[in-house]
DNA sequence: AATGGGACCTGCGCGC
DNA sequence: TGCGCGCAGGTCCCAT
Protein backbone atom coordinates (compact mmCIF):
# COMPACT_ATOMS: atom_id res chain seq x y z
CA UNK A 1 0.00 0.00 0.00
CA UNK A 2 1.50 2.72 -1.22
CA UNK A 3 2.31 5.29 1.49
CA UNK A 4 4.21 8.81 1.61
CA UNK A 5 7.69 6.85 1.39
CA UNK A 6 6.58 4.97 -1.84
CA UNK A 7 5.06 7.91 -4.03
CA UNK A 8 8.08 9.68 -3.08
CA UNK A 9 10.46 6.79 -4.48
CA UNK A 10 8.27 6.44 -7.69
CA UNK A 11 8.32 10.96 -7.74
CA UNK A 12 12.13 10.26 -7.68
CA UNK A 13 11.85 7.86 -10.08
CA UNK A 14 9.74 9.43 -12.55
CA UNK A 15 11.49 12.35 -12.54
CA UNK A 16 15.21 10.56 -13.62
CA UNK A 17 13.15 8.61 -16.64
CA UNK A 18 10.38 10.41 -17.80
CA UNK A 19 10.60 13.91 -17.54
CA UNK A 20 11.00 15.86 -20.53
CA UNK A 21 9.73 13.37 -22.72
CA UNK A 22 6.19 13.85 -24.51
CA UNK A 23 2.97 11.38 -24.26
CA UNK A 24 2.93 10.00 -27.78
CA UNK A 25 -0.85 7.87 -27.49
CA UNK A 26 -2.57 6.65 -24.38
CA UNK A 27 -4.73 3.56 -24.18
CA UNK A 28 -7.34 3.22 -21.23
CA UNK A 29 -8.64 -0.44 -20.84
CA UNK A 30 -10.55 0.55 -18.11
CA UNK A 31 -12.02 3.87 -17.84
CA UNK A 32 -13.39 3.28 -14.40
CA UNK A 33 -9.71 4.73 -13.05
CA UNK A 34 -10.35 7.85 -14.91
CA UNK A 35 -11.92 10.36 -12.45
CA UNK A 36 -11.84 12.96 -14.44
CA UNK A 37 -12.98 15.00 -17.41
CA UNK A 38 -14.40 12.36 -19.35
CA UNK A 39 -12.22 9.87 -21.12
CA UNK A 40 -12.03 11.79 -24.27
CA UNK A 41 -11.43 15.13 -23.02
CA UNK A 42 -8.88 13.08 -21.05
CA UNK A 43 -7.29 11.34 -23.81
CA UNK A 44 -7.06 14.70 -26.02
CA UNK A 45 -5.65 17.08 -23.13
CA UNK A 46 -2.54 14.26 -22.53
CA UNK A 47 -1.89 13.36 -26.10
CA UNK A 48 0.87 15.62 -27.61
CA UNK A 49 2.15 16.45 -23.85
CA UNK A 50 5.40 16.94 -22.72
CA UNK A 51 6.06 15.96 -19.46
CA UNK A 52 7.56 19.17 -17.30
CA UNK A 53 7.48 18.09 -13.85
CA UNK A 54 6.86 15.44 -10.99
CA UNK A 55 5.80 16.62 -7.13
CA UNK A 56 4.03 14.71 -4.61
CA UNK A 57 1.68 15.90 -1.95
CA UNK A 58 0.94 13.25 0.44
CA UNK A 59 0.13 10.16 -1.06
CA UNK A 60 -0.57 11.96 -4.44
CA UNK A 61 1.55 12.24 -7.60
CA UNK A 62 1.51 15.08 -9.79
CA UNK A 63 2.61 15.60 -13.10
CA UNK A 64 2.80 18.78 -14.87
CA UNK A 65 2.38 19.19 -18.51
CA UNK A 66 3.72 21.67 -21.33
CA UNK A 67 -0.25 22.13 -21.84
CA UNK A 68 -0.10 23.88 -18.41
CA UNK A 69 -2.52 20.94 -17.26
CA UNK A 70 -1.71 18.09 -14.65
CA UNK A 71 -2.30 14.83 -14.54
CA UNK A 72 -2.61 13.08 -10.98
CA UNK A 73 -2.50 10.07 -9.35
CA UNK A 74 -3.23 8.43 -6.73
CA UNK A 75 -2.12 4.86 -6.40
CA UNK A 76 -4.60 3.94 -3.37
CA UNK A 77 -4.09 0.76 -2.61
CA UNK A 78 -2.48 -1.77 -5.92
CA UNK A 79 -1.60 1.08 -7.62
CA UNK A 80 1.50 0.58 -9.89
CA UNK A 81 3.51 2.71 -12.11
CA UNK A 82 5.70 0.68 -14.52
CA UNK A 83 8.46 1.98 -17.26
CA UNK A 84 9.18 0.16 -19.10
CA UNK A 85 5.44 -1.05 -18.65
CA UNK A 86 4.39 -4.18 -20.42
CA UNK A 87 1.31 -4.52 -20.48
CA UNK A 88 -0.27 -7.43 -18.15
CA UNK A 89 -3.78 -8.23 -16.91
CA UNK A 90 -4.19 -5.54 -14.07
CA UNK A 91 -2.73 -2.70 -16.60
CA UNK A 92 -5.36 0.11 -17.04
CA UNK A 93 -4.21 2.81 -18.72
CA UNK A 94 -0.97 2.76 -20.77
CA UNK A 95 0.87 5.94 -21.64
CA UNK A 96 2.74 5.64 -24.94
CA UNK A 97 5.97 8.13 -24.79
CA UNK A 98 8.31 9.29 -27.31
CA UNK A 99 11.08 7.56 -26.24
CA UNK A 100 9.21 4.61 -27.60
CA UNK A 101 8.32 2.59 -24.53
CA UNK A 102 5.17 2.38 -22.62
CA UNK A 103 4.21 3.77 -19.02
CA UNK A 104 1.82 1.67 -17.35
CA UNK A 105 -0.15 2.58 -14.73
CA UNK A 106 -1.60 -1.10 -13.40
CA UNK A 107 -3.99 -1.50 -10.62
CA UNK A 108 -5.63 -4.79 -9.69
CA UNK A 109 -8.37 -3.48 -7.42
CA UNK A 110 -9.50 -0.67 -9.27
CA UNK A 111 -9.52 2.04 -6.93
CA UNK A 112 -6.74 3.92 -8.20
CA UNK A 113 -7.52 7.35 -9.26
CA UNK A 114 -6.28 9.32 -12.63
CA UNK A 115 -7.64 12.96 -13.04
CA UNK A 116 -6.26 15.78 -15.96
CA UNK A 117 -7.06 18.91 -14.44
CA UNK A 118 -6.66 22.46 -15.48
CA UNK A 119 -4.63 23.05 -11.94
CA UNK A 120 -3.58 20.12 -9.75
CA UNK A 121 -4.04 22.99 -6.69
CA UNK A 122 -8.02 23.19 -7.31
CA UNK A 123 -8.22 19.43 -6.19
CA UNK A 124 -10.36 19.72 -3.62
CA UNK A 125 -8.65 16.30 -2.09
CA UNK A 126 -5.47 18.19 -2.32
CA UNK A 127 -6.60 21.04 -0.62
CA UNK A 128 -7.61 19.32 2.46
CA UNK A 129 -4.57 17.89 3.37
CA UNK A 130 -2.25 18.43 6.21
CA UNK A 131 1.28 19.66 6.37
CA UNK A 132 4.05 17.21 5.51
CA UNK A 133 5.66 15.56 7.81
CA UNK A 134 8.66 17.21 7.21
CA UNK A 135 7.40 20.65 7.17
CA UNK A 136 6.76 20.71 10.48
CA UNK A 137 8.62 21.57 13.67
CA UNK A 138 8.35 20.12 16.98
CA UNK A 139 6.39 22.79 18.56
CA UNK A 140 3.73 23.03 15.80
CA UNK A 141 3.17 19.20 15.76
CA UNK A 142 2.89 19.32 19.58
CA UNK A 143 0.25 21.99 19.68
CA UNK A 144 -1.79 20.01 16.72
CA UNK A 145 -1.30 16.99 18.54
CA UNK A 146 -2.62 18.92 22.06
CA UNK A 147 -5.74 20.01 19.79
CA UNK A 148 -6.55 16.19 19.38
CA UNK A 149 -8.95 14.43 21.60
CA UNK A 150 -8.76 11.40 19.29
CA UNK A 151 -6.51 8.00 19.57
CA UNK A 152 -3.14 8.64 18.21
CA UNK A 153 -3.16 6.11 15.64
CA UNK A 154 -5.74 6.85 13.68
CA UNK A 155 -5.31 10.54 13.72
CA UNK A 156 -1.49 9.73 11.91
CA UNK A 157 -3.71 8.02 9.14
CA UNK A 158 -5.84 11.01 8.82
CA UNK A 159 -5.04 13.22 5.90
CA UNK A 160 -6.33 16.35 6.72
CA UNK A 161 -4.01 16.14 10.06
CA UNK A 162 -0.81 15.32 8.35
CA UNK A 163 -0.57 14.24 4.89
CA UNK A 164 1.62 10.23 3.52
CA UNK A 165 1.04 8.63 6.42
CA UNK A 166 -1.16 5.02 6.21
CA UNK A 167 -1.63 1.53 8.08
CA UNK A 168 1.90 0.66 7.83
CA UNK A 169 4.02 3.68 8.69
CA UNK A 170 1.65 4.73 11.45
CA UNK A 171 2.25 1.33 13.35
CA UNK A 172 6.11 1.24 12.49
CA UNK A 173 6.21 4.88 13.64
CA UNK A 174 4.00 4.30 17.25
CA UNK A 175 6.23 1.39 17.78
CA UNK A 176 9.67 3.41 17.84
CA UNK A 177 8.11 6.04 20.04
CA UNK A 178 6.82 3.03 22.47
CA UNK A 179 3.26 4.99 22.13
CA UNK A 180 0.39 2.61 22.31
CA UNK A 181 -2.11 3.10 19.13
CA UNK A 182 -5.07 3.67 21.39
CA UNK A 183 -3.66 6.45 23.48
CA UNK A 184 -5.49 10.04 22.87
CA UNK A 185 -3.12 12.44 21.04
CA UNK A 186 -4.06 15.36 23.37
CA UNK A 187 -3.23 13.12 26.69
CA UNK A 188 0.75 12.36 25.80
CA UNK A 189 2.99 14.33 27.59
CA UNK A 190 5.52 16.72 25.80
CA UNK A 191 8.28 14.00 25.90
CA UNK A 192 6.59 11.43 24.43
CA UNK A 193 4.76 14.14 21.91
CA UNK A 194 8.95 14.64 21.03
CA UNK A 195 9.29 10.95 20.47
CA UNK A 196 6.85 10.36 18.18
CA UNK A 197 8.07 13.76 15.94
CA UNK A 198 11.39 12.16 16.08
CA UNK A 199 10.48 8.74 15.28
CA UNK A 200 8.17 9.99 12.23
CA UNK A 201 10.56 12.36 10.57
CA UNK A 202 13.46 9.36 11.05
CA UNK A 203 11.08 6.70 9.62
CA UNK A 204 10.11 8.56 7.19
CA UNK A 205 13.15 9.41 5.92
CA UNK A 206 14.82 5.77 5.76
CA UNK A 207 11.81 4.58 4.25
CA UNK A 208 12.77 6.68 1.44
CA UNK A 209 16.24 5.94 1.31
CA UNK A 210 15.35 2.29 1.14
CA UNK A 211 13.06 2.86 -1.86
CA UNK A 212 9.57 1.85 0.50
CA UNK A 213 8.20 -0.98 1.55
CA UNK A 214 6.95 -4.00 -1.15
CA UNK A 215 4.35 -5.22 0.63
CA UNK A 216 1.38 -6.55 -1.24
CA UNK A 217 1.87 -4.66 -4.87
CA UNK A 218 3.68 -1.89 -4.36
CA UNK A 219 6.93 -1.80 -6.73
CA UNK A 220 9.05 0.98 -8.23
CA UNK A 221 9.02 2.54 -11.47
CA UNK A 222 11.67 -0.06 -12.90
CA UNK A 223 9.28 -2.72 -11.81
CA UNK A 224 11.66 -3.70 -8.87
CA UNK A 225 11.22 -3.92 -4.58
CA UNK A 226 11.79 -0.92 -2.14
CA UNK A 227 13.84 -3.14 0.41
CA UNK A 228 12.19 -1.08 3.43
CA UNK A 229 10.59 -4.25 4.68
CA UNK A 230 12.83 -6.01 6.19
CA UNK A 231 13.46 -3.24 8.66
CA UNK A 232 9.65 -3.69 9.84
CA UNK A 233 8.99 -4.47 13.69
CA UNK A 234 5.90 -4.75 13.95
CA UNK A 235 3.44 -4.61 10.68
CA UNK A 236 2.65 -7.79 9.62
CA UNK A 237 4.42 -9.49 12.81
CA UNK A 238 1.58 -10.54 14.55
CA UNK A 239 2.64 -13.51 16.84
CA UNK A 240 6.47 -12.65 15.96
CA UNK A 241 8.92 -11.42 18.57
CA UNK A 242 9.39 -7.90 19.10
CA UNK A 243 12.64 -6.78 18.21
CA UNK A 244 13.29 -5.22 21.88
CA UNK A 245 11.76 -7.12 24.32
CA UNK A 246 10.73 -10.12 22.47
CA UNK A 247 7.42 -10.20 23.56
CA UNK A 248 4.87 -11.50 20.59
CA UNK A 249 3.40 -8.60 18.71
CA UNK A 250 -0.18 -8.86 18.75
CA UNK A 251 -3.04 -7.29 16.55
CA UNK A 252 -6.42 -5.73 16.87
CA UNK A 253 -8.45 -3.75 14.99
CA UNK A 254 -8.35 -0.12 15.71
CA UNK A 255 -10.77 1.74 13.70
CA UNK A 256 -11.62 -0.72 11.73
CA UNK A 257 -7.54 -1.35 10.73
CA UNK A 258 -5.24 -3.74 11.08
CA UNK A 259 -2.83 -2.17 14.46
CA UNK A 260 0.23 -4.04 15.01
CA UNK A 261 1.86 -3.14 18.52
CA UNK A 262 3.81 -4.83 21.42
CA UNK A 263 2.00 -4.97 24.33
CA UNK A 264 5.44 -4.41 26.22
CA UNK A 265 7.39 -1.62 24.79
CA UNK A 266 4.01 0.31 24.00
CA UNK A 267 2.03 0.15 27.47
CA UNK A 268 -1.10 1.92 27.09
CA UNK A 269 -0.08 3.45 30.40
C1' DA B 1 -15.69 16.90 17.18
C1' DA B 2 -15.36 12.12 17.32
C1' DT B 3 -16.71 7.65 15.96
C1' DG B 4 -18.54 3.81 13.40
C1' DG B 5 -20.18 1.72 9.59
C1' DG B 6 -20.71 0.68 4.53
C1' DA B 7 -19.22 1.30 -0.18
C1' DC B 8 -15.87 0.81 -3.69
C1' DC B 9 -12.81 -3.54 -5.74
C1' DT B 10 -10.15 -8.08 -6.63
C1' DG B 11 -7.18 -11.82 -5.38
C1' DC B 12 -5.68 -14.50 -1.86
C1' DG B 13 -5.86 -17.77 1.94
C1' DC B 14 -8.63 -20.12 4.90
C1' DG B 15 -12.01 -23.73 6.49
C1' DC B 16 -14.91 -27.26 5.15
C1' DT C 1 -10.22 -30.42 -5.54
C1' DG C 2 -13.55 -26.85 -5.28
C1' DC C 3 -16.39 -23.62 -3.19
C1' DG C 4 -17.75 -19.71 -0.30
C1' DC C 5 -16.25 -16.52 2.76
C1' DG C 6 -13.50 -12.97 5.15
C1' DC C 7 -9.86 -10.02 4.71
C1' DA C 8 -6.56 -6.46 2.95
C1' DG C 9 -6.78 -0.78 3.24
C1' DG C 10 -7.26 4.76 1.14
C1' DT C 11 -10.85 7.56 0.70
C1' DC C 12 -15.61 9.10 0.51
C1' DC C 13 -20.04 9.33 2.41
C1' DC C 14 -23.63 8.89 5.73
C1' DA C 15 -25.40 8.35 10.46
C1' DT C 16 -25.15 9.00 15.33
Amino acid sequence: MPELPEVETIKRDLEQIVVGKKITGISVYNPKVIREPSLSKFKQGLTGARINRVLRRGKVLIMELSNAKSLTIHLKMTGQLIYPGLKQKDTRVTFHLSSGKDLDFNDQRLFGDLRLLDDWRDLKFIQGLGPEPKDLTLTQFQDMLSRKKTKIKPLLMDQQFISGIGNLYAAEILFSAKINPQRKACELSPREKEALFNSMRDILAEAVSCGGSSVDDYVRLSGGKGDYKKYHKVYGREDKPCPVCKSLIERTALGGRGTYFCPKCQKKV
